[in-house]
DNA sequence: CCTTAAGTGAGAACGGTTCTCACTTAACGA
DNA sequence: TCGTTAAGTGAGAACCGTTCTCACTTAAGG
């Protein structure tokens, strides 16, 4: 059992479904929803159930290994994210590639609460663009 | 027919439903969710069927009368907008009320974005915290 | 090793949301 | 003020991503 594809589980136990699950989700450029794992995991024997896939990625996301990124047709898309510390994520809307970006939430939007009462505890920021790759191959909107 | 009912539905066609469900969206002080607001509304006779609500909350979101602030428990909350131009919510977690700030994505996070010669196109940002009220009444994360 | 708590898988269940279809009606133009 | 028609309505079924159940298996620590 590959020692990086533990360190994924982080606390979580590993198994040879749960190594696989890893593998998967590093052939994967940018972001990917659960049914799309499954099916790149369904092209060997011994396919791990859904439910296996499900779970695995939740461990995988308390682990941090990988963060949900924004939806796509009322699923939950998933990137991995080697990024440590505070960050959000820009997704490609033409092929999905993920990169990390700093947070934008700075002390102004902070004070600008406070003036309101708020104390703010969290935030969830995803910034969605088109890509190199995406830009270069003519991507539009309207195609989509 | 409500005048200011009718306008909160833009190009959409009005209906006594419709006029019904506008005075329950504003009922609410914050988020709700789409069963909430059919739960608000089931409190008088001629109940607006479900398909009613979702529709005419598609509807409403469309012509800016609301806006999906976040979600709670796996349906989507949405909020009163009455805010012009862009914005973002602050959502508290107590009491789900929701409040307007500006938008903290600005050109440092766009220069960012195009060093990794990402083109932002559009985003999502939702901010998280305790309101006034809520401060004031002791909540504490722990207890939810 | 041994123990045990965690993981697995097939299938059912769940729940928010959308769709179907026959019927009604708001909106607009003549 | 009609007549036309596309939009809206409602009950219920369908959809579908996700979670749960339960019996079985197994990774991991002592």
């Amino acid at each position: 059992m590959a020692r990086d594809a533990r360190a994924a589980y982080g606390a979580h136990r590993m198994s040879p479904q749960r190594e696989r699950i890893v593998h998967a989700v590093e052939s994967f450029d940018g972001a990917f929803t659960a049914e799309e794992l499954a099916q790149t995991l369904s092209a060997h024997p011994d396919t791990p159930g859904q439910a296996t896939v499900y779970r695995a990625l939740t461990a995988l996301e308390e682990s941090g290994f990988v963060a949900r990124v924004g939806e796509r047709d009322g699923a939950v898309l998933y990137a991995r994210c080697d990024t440590d510390g505070h960050h959000h994520h820009l997704v490609c809307i033409g092929c999905g590639h993920v990169s990390a970006v700093s947070c934008p939430v700075d002390e102004s939007v902070i004070r600008a609460a406070a003036r309101q009462r708020f104390v703010i505890t969290h935030h969830e920021v995803t910034l969605y663009g088109v890509c190199r790759s995406c830009l270069a191959a003519g991507w539009t909107h309207e195609a989509h």
